[in-house]
DNA sequence: CGAAACGTCAACCAAATGGTTGAATATCGG
DNA sequence: CCGATATTCAACCATTTGGTTGACGTTTCG
């Protein structure tokens, strides 16, 4: 099940904060491993766990190995989430249109294609 | 960390079969573990990482306990998800505004008619 | 009272997880 | 070609996880 993988890697702090890191732009393994105190090969795990959830993907250009998010990704396990009730933080319909407006606002975000 | 803790939690297929059992209504452990090919003291476990996430309490009555699913242990977790939706294109000044008034509509009583 | 039902505890086990190091493999720049 | 850079691999280790079994403490009820 891909809930399974996709929630379990989340439960990880560190990997938490590469996604979170990878929210502002796509980093270099390198990159992605200097604010931790940690081993580079260790990241490299996290990474790899990251890429088997699906939640971000990796993409080798030279030598330098490019991490990407994908936030879609998420979008599975959150509408999982979703279903345990109206109590439940974000209205997804209302989410969307908003994303929407959003999308059409962007400044500089190139035409969808 | 409370995301931790819930995310960890919610990677187990069985511990989310229960969330979704405890959908319906409240059940005693015995009820929950009938319809598992694995043995009371496992799925008690399971019962365990999930109170400890925050996401059932377990209340015993007599000698039956009795668990009860607890939502709102999800809404963290939800909103942390959400925040990663197509993010590149979304202001997240407006992103925050649009999670105020969200959740300020309040979940169970209807806002306009 | 005594047996059955409810649930946890303790000890144990195999496998997975998260980390380390050091060697290995590409690739780039001079 | 050589050396530095980028990343993974392999072996290893400690801890956690998910499961088992059997004994144990409570509570209910005939």
């Amino acid at each position: 099940m891909p809930l399974d993988t996709v929630f379990a890697a989340l439960g990880d702090p560190t990997r938490r904060t590469i996604l979170a890191m990878l929210l502002e732009d796509d980093m270099a393994v390198t990159d992605v491993a200097e604010p931790f105190e940690m081993s580079l090969a260790a990241i490299s795990k996290h990474l790899g766990v990251l890429t088997a959830a699906g939640l971000i993907s990796q993409e080798k250009r030279g030598r330098v190995k490019w991490c990407k998010l994908e936030p879609d990704a998420m979008r599975e396990a959150s509408i999982w989430m979703q279903s345990f009730g109206q109590f439940e933080a974000v209205n997804l319909d209302d989410f969307e249109r908003f994303l929407a407006v959003e999308l059409d606002n962007a400044p500089s975000h190139p035409s969808k294609n």
